[in-house]
RNA sequence: GUGGCUAUAGCUCAGUUGGUUAGAGCACCAGAUUGUGGUUCUGGGGGUCGUGGGUUCAAAUCCCAUUAGCCACCCCA
């Protein structure tokens, strides 16, 4: 049989491990340094929690898990021979994978709510799965890093979730864009365009804008029947953008716009836009696709990457209503994983590691000499230090390629002239030197 | 879900207007080389040409169907 993946999946080999490890470390070390603690959910959750928290198009692209038994004689037999899928579906699937990190974490946090702190500030690196077409940078199967804090509408969370993204970007080395906007300063801006009541089809539409541009955009307000006077207004609002003291003024003359810009001032006053190594502004483009977004929303963008976002997030005031938990708000971020990854990758951007974590590889010449070799390596074993044994007295030329095929930076020769003076020949894989060496000093050299 | 491109050795690919025994590089194995590899040289194994059908004296090559992969759109990380 010929071996094959599913579908928008893949290995990892050692030394992709060791890369997506890096990645992984420096978001985990960062969302630690801000106090969050870690959870993890189940790879399936029920199919009733995930159902209809992702729009109609999500619940498509979720994987649904077919029962176990004999789910044919218990599936609705009227929507079997109808051939209705959609009605079929819940007599013969109850879980499925899940879909995001935030909505299994809004399961948990209203399971667990009496166990919990007031405030709950949790990060998860978990994969996530979706039956969507994969192509470039887009898989079925990726991580997600979130962090998420639930329990308080304060802009301290903003603020740190800000600053999360920029450390762990400037630790990567990777320059990025963290874009910033108020779903509310949408809301105003929607009512100016007189859409007021169409928000979400005026959201996707600016969500657009960066591909389409202004001209683009202009269409596509046009047939949401937005009148040529109110177009003009909105175009010169977006165009000026956010710093311009007629938007503001524009904006504040509605209700939520009004709030919306407090809630700004809020943020500059914390200090959300100082001090940081990247660049961060307010962008009145940017919407954010999900629904559930009230508040603040933010999203990261590359130079120069054509991956689309690396991260997103934002405000959502009612984040575990849907599971009996009401008046919670939450806020929080998402790294991607796999486009962070393809970046660094692109721009060189990793540092450099081995396959194996060996710091030396025995290399015996006769069967003696391979006793004498696993006696040592033990013993640098047992004071810590990462190191293997070749298996047999081959030619030295399988030895050596053995000791290329894992990058191990030095191999230890072992024959019968080291084995009587009690030393092994200590080989640098990179210069080529060589020299004898006694026990204690190779550990010291390793360590 | 819509559109486009591709499918030949483990991997990357060549293969002329349809013509005799389908090739290369990389990788793998062995030897040149029984205490020092990475270079070089020699030899070797490995293919139902994605699958099914059709046209033809003859198909990897042309036609139809089908499956899978990639790219773009929608949407997203």
């Amino acid at each position: 049989m010929k071996p094959s993946l599913p579908k928008g999946t893949r290995d990892f080999g050692p030394l992709q491990i060791r890369k997506r490890n890096y990645i992984f470390d420096i978001i985990k070390d960062t969302f630690e340094t801000y106090g969050y603690q870690p959870i993890e959910t189940p790879a399936m959750e029920k199919l009733e929690t995930l159902m209809g928290k992702y729009g109609d198009e999500g619940d498509q692209l979720l994987f649904k898990v077919l029962n176990n038994g004999d789910f044919l004689s218990k599936a609705d037999q009227d929507a079997l021979s109808a051939q209705d899928s959609n009605k079929l579906l819940p007599s013969i699937s109850k879980r499925g994978l899940r879909y995001d990190l935030t909505v299994p974490f809004a399961r948990f946090l209203s399971m667990n709510r009496n166990d919990l702190p007031r405030i709950f500030k949790r990060y998860q690196i978990q994969p996530v799965w979706r039956a969507d077409r994969p192509q470039k940078g887009r898989f079925q199967e990726f991580y997600q890093c979130d962090a998420d804090v639930a329990g308080s509408d304060s802009l301290v969370y903003e603020t740190e979730l800000m600053e999360i993204y920029d450390r762990v970007f400037d630790k990567l080395g990777i320059e990025v864009t963290i874009r910033v906007n108020h779903r509310k300063i949408l809301a105003a801006i929607a009512e100016l365009a007189g859409l007021g009541n169409q928000f979400i089809a005026f959201t996707t539409a600016l969500d657009k804008w960066d591909k389409i541009g202004k001209e683009g955009f202009d269409g596509e307000l046009k047939k949401l029947g937005c009148e040529d006077g109110a177009i003009e207004k909105t175009l010169d609002v977006i165009t000026k953008g956010y710093e311009n003291g007629k938007v503001k003024q524009v904006l504040e003359s509605t209700s939520a716009g009004a709030e919306a810009v407090k809630e700004i001032n809020q943020l500059n006053k914390l200090g959300a836009f100082d001090g940081l190594a990247n660049k961060a502004k307010i962008d009145l483009t940017l919407a954010r696709g999900l629904t559930y977004y009230t508040g603040l929303v933010f999203e990261v963008e590359g130079k120069n990457t054509g991956l689309g976002s690396l991260g997103g997030g934002g405000r959502y005031d009612d984040l575990t209503g849907i599971f009996d938990y009401p008046d919670i708000s939450g806020v929080g971020i998402s790294f991607g994983a796999e486009r962070i990854f393809e970046t660094l990758e692109a721009q060189n951007g990793f540092p450099e590691f081995s396959a194996s974590s060996s710091r030396v590889l025995f290399m015996p010449f006769d069967e003696e000499s391979l006793l004498y070799s696993y006696n040592w390596c033990t013993q640098l074993r047992n004071a810590g230090i990462p190191s293997e044994v070749y298996p047999s007295p081959d030619k030295l030329k399988k030895q050596f390629r053995y000791a290329e095929q894992i990058q191990v930076p030095k191999v230890a020769l072992v024959g019968e002239k080291e084995r009587t003076s009690n030393v092994v020949g200590l080989k640098d894989q990179k210069t080529g030197e060589q020299r004898d060496v006694e026990l204690e000093e190779l550990m010291e050299l390793l360590k």
